[in-house]
RNA sequence: GCGAGCGUAGCCAAGUGGUUAAGGCAGUGGUUUGUGGUACCACCAUUCGUGGGUUCAAUUCCCAUCGUUCGCCCCA
């Protein structure tokens, strides 16, 4: 086939699917409203500099999954590889700290990162994402763990699990590497290649590898937890108690660490059984020090992303989501009629009904049985005789009756009903 | 980036080294006029992702390539 196809790891989303794009987006927009978060839109590609200082030169994502180029003005851009940057980026740019303490903002759009696409993971993807910035209030962590909790049940997902840990601030961070560089090191030549790899460059990494025989020496590796400070041990147990206050069941997880460098307190998945090895849905923590590294005054925060083809794989298992429901659909056949069934669904739809119109031309059992499968509740029947006359058919779907209606009739028996 | 599987019509899917590549769903036309169901009839892949090789002959075997799926890596 020589026509052109849509770029690996690059897809469409159809008819079916867009429904729950449609669901999951509204749900997303009603609570995050109420939750009065702040709706940003960053642009979808930023200057190099930004990811690589923000998110770690020693990340895999700066250092092998970022799409960058440089322009024609010999610029280095780099296609957004994840929300949080362009976020911190704006919030310094705009002085966004300097209208209020704490900025509370939410953005969803496409993000880009060059890896070997598998279900749930594609190269141009989406993340719905909340920040709160300018608070290290144990509250934060828990309010933004809370509506992420709120948002995926109000999608109608069960089977999910909060995972939680605290990563501690830079200090601990630093003693516990130091601590897990000791612990390794006797092993190293039993560790595989890729954690052998990361016992110099990010040890902490280490912790979450599958190989089943690292994952035996990770066992009695020292905990995090075993390293943090007091004041960070107090954060921690104060978002253990205020999630436990909100009735929200978590698993603490000394393991678990994330990817990205700038995080630091609180770090949580939220996953699910029923996603194979994409299980987690839903990641985030705080991250107190990314603000000022990219040249904004000292700012704590606390965020998370959700990865959407994933959520939509989850809500695709559960049920069906329609479209709205179908109020009229318009049959016309004839040279007469045709022209004039344009007119009659422009007032249908003026008056607030949803209403299609068939361009087919074909037959009237043909477009009955459409109406039909379309799930509408009226057919509005236009032939020849009904355009002279003014007087269309109405029938009633489901009972089968049909009467003889002016347009003012039709759309007053429909607001009756 | 590494390992493995898969790729036949819009969708599902059988198939074999050898004249015309099953079947089902969907679609289109019809069984005389402008009305939903059922049944029946007809049509719907000059071609098996693409390119090359082996062979008298390839959708079938081999290689490459593209896409996809699963796992690793990474991450959401």
């Amino acid at each position: 086939m020589s026509s052109v196809q849509a770029s690996r790891g690059t897809r469409d989303i159809l008819k079916p699917e867009i429904y729950y794009w449609q669901k999951l987006e509204s749900v997303a927009r009603r609570i995050l409203t109420h939750a009065v978060y702040t709706e940003i839109r960053t642009p979808a590609f930023e200057s190099t500099e930004l990811f690589a200082r923000g998110i770690g030169e020693a990340t895999d994502i700066v250092g092998k999954e970022m799409y960058s180029f440089i322009d024609r003005g010999d610029r280095s851009l780099t296609l957004r590889p994840e929300g949080t940057a362009g976020v911190v980026r704006a919030l310094i740019e705009h002085k966004l700290y300097a209208q209020a303490d704490v900025q509370k903002l939410w953005y969803t759009g496409a993000m880009f990162r060059y890896e070997r696409p598998q279900a749930g993971r594609q190269r141009q993807f989406h993340q719905l994402g909340v920040e709160v910035l300018g608070s290290a209030d144990p509250r934060a962590d828990a309010e933004v763990i809370a509506i992420a909790s709120d948002f995926l049940s109000e999608l109608g997902l069960t089977e999910l699990v909060v995972d939680l840990n605290s990563v501690g601030n830079a200090e601990d961070r630093l003693a516990y590497r130091q601590a897990l560089v000791d612990y390794f090191t006797p092993y190293a030549d039993r560790l595989d290649p890729d954690s052998f790899d990361r016992l110099s460059r990010n040890p902490l990494r280490i912790l979450d590898s599958k190989h089943p025989q690292t994952q035996e020496i990770v066992q009695a590796a020292p905990s995090i937890l075993d390293y943090l400070s007091p004041t960070s041990q107090q954060h921690f147990e104060q978002v253990k108690s205020l999630l436990t206050d909100l009735g929200i069941a978590f698993r603490i997880d000394p393991r678990l660490v994330r990817g990205l460098d700038y995080y630091t307190h609180t770090a949580f998945e939220i996953k699910s059984s029923q996603l194979g090895a994409q299980a987690a849905v839903c990641g985030g923590g705080c991250y107190d020090r990314l603000v000022a590294e990219l040249g904004g005054p000292d700012t704590p925060a606390v965020g998370w992303a959700i990865g959407l083809e994933r959520l939509v794989l989850l809500l695709q298992k559960l049920d069906e989501v329609k479209p709205p429901a179908l109020d009229f659909y318009i049959i016309s056949r004839g040279e007469q009629a045709e022209p004039k069934s344009l007119l009659v669904a422009q007032n249908i739809r003026r008056a607030g009904f949803r209403t299609e119109l068939d361009l087919s031309g074909a037959k009237f059992d043909k477009q009955i049985k459409r109406a039909v499968t379309a799930g509408a509740r009226y057919a509005v029947i236009i032939g020849d005789t009904e355009a002279a006359s003014g007087n269309f058919q109405l029938k009633d779907l489901a009972s089968g009756q049909q009467q003889s209606v002016t347009l003012l009739e039709l759309i007053s028996i429909a607001s009756l009903t």
